[in-house]
DNA sequence: AACATTTATTTAGCACACTAATTAAAATTT
DNA sequence: AAATTTTAATTAGTGTGCTAAATAAATGTT
């Protein structure tokens, strides 16, 4: 089969990001995290309390992903969930000590990744490949 | 949390890259594969009679991944596993004519796929991405 | 020739996303 | 106030990959 320039990118692209998502969640394997939860979390360090619908929101996913990263981080103890007093439907996610604790060595590995994805890589190359993927994405959604 | 240009770059490239799959997966549904089955049969296109560590190593996946991409592949009618005459651990696979007919319509996804993605990204533009994913692919593997 | 190792494939089970359908609570309509 | 609709979360089941362990045939060693 010929292989259109075209053809190479899309190829390439699933290829760097599936291998891309497999390191890392290897990497995350060592302090108990799964890939997707570590986002989820982020989303939590910057403020708690917030219900399940806002954090399928912010992660783009839908709510039955989050109701499963949120049962996972609950067993493994990294966050709690509380039932709004106001309105019975909604669930509100709690960071516990053991989850704020996470904070640091989550953006190290995140820095040690996209340091491995992004190495040789000038600061001017950067802001093209972020043009073109947000112009790509763009394409997308 | 602050978002560095680094983190940007493989955050999108995770979200243009399952949304992608998952837009191609649609397409494909309609004339009754899966993702990833595509390639398999366009390497058969290329020539039958494989054995199923061959496409493995060609498609870069592992061995229980082609097990049911080609037990799936068989169901649908679009291949047939024949057992090796000589060395009875190997399966060799082989297109039906109902396989050999789907290499025109998966042409077509593909490059209607391609031309979603990259709309409005100029060849020269296209030739950068692609060096810039084939050094990334390079940082990774 | 008997035993051990290697190789090809399969089975079993997991991770991570999804959709569709269900449950339960809240808000709106009549 | 009762009935309907909307909303938040969950459950059930699927797709697409993986790893680890099992099976079965071929090859190599003693």
């Amino acid at each position: 089969m010929k292989v259109s320039v075209d053809c190479d990118i899309r190829e390439s692209l699933d290829k760097v990001s599936s291998k891309m998502r497999r390191d890392y969640s290897e990497s995350l394997r060592e302090i108990n995290l799964y890939v997707g939860q570590d986002n989820l979390l982020a989303r939590l360090w910057e403020g708690d309390g917030i219900t399940q619908m806002q954090l399928a929101d912010h992660l783009k996913c839908e709510p039955p992903t989050v109701t499963n990263m949120v049962k996972s981080l609950e067993q493994n103890g990294f966050i709690i969930r509380k039932r709004d007093g106001k309105d019975g439907r909604v669930m509100r996610i709690y960071l516990t000590d053991k989850g704020k604790e996470l904070e640091k060595p989550v953006d190290f590995k995140w820095k040690q990744q996209q340091e491995k994805l992004l190495n040789g890589i000038s600061p001017e190359e950067r802001l093209v490949l972020r043009d073109l993927m947000k112009r790509m994405e763009s394409n997308l959604f």
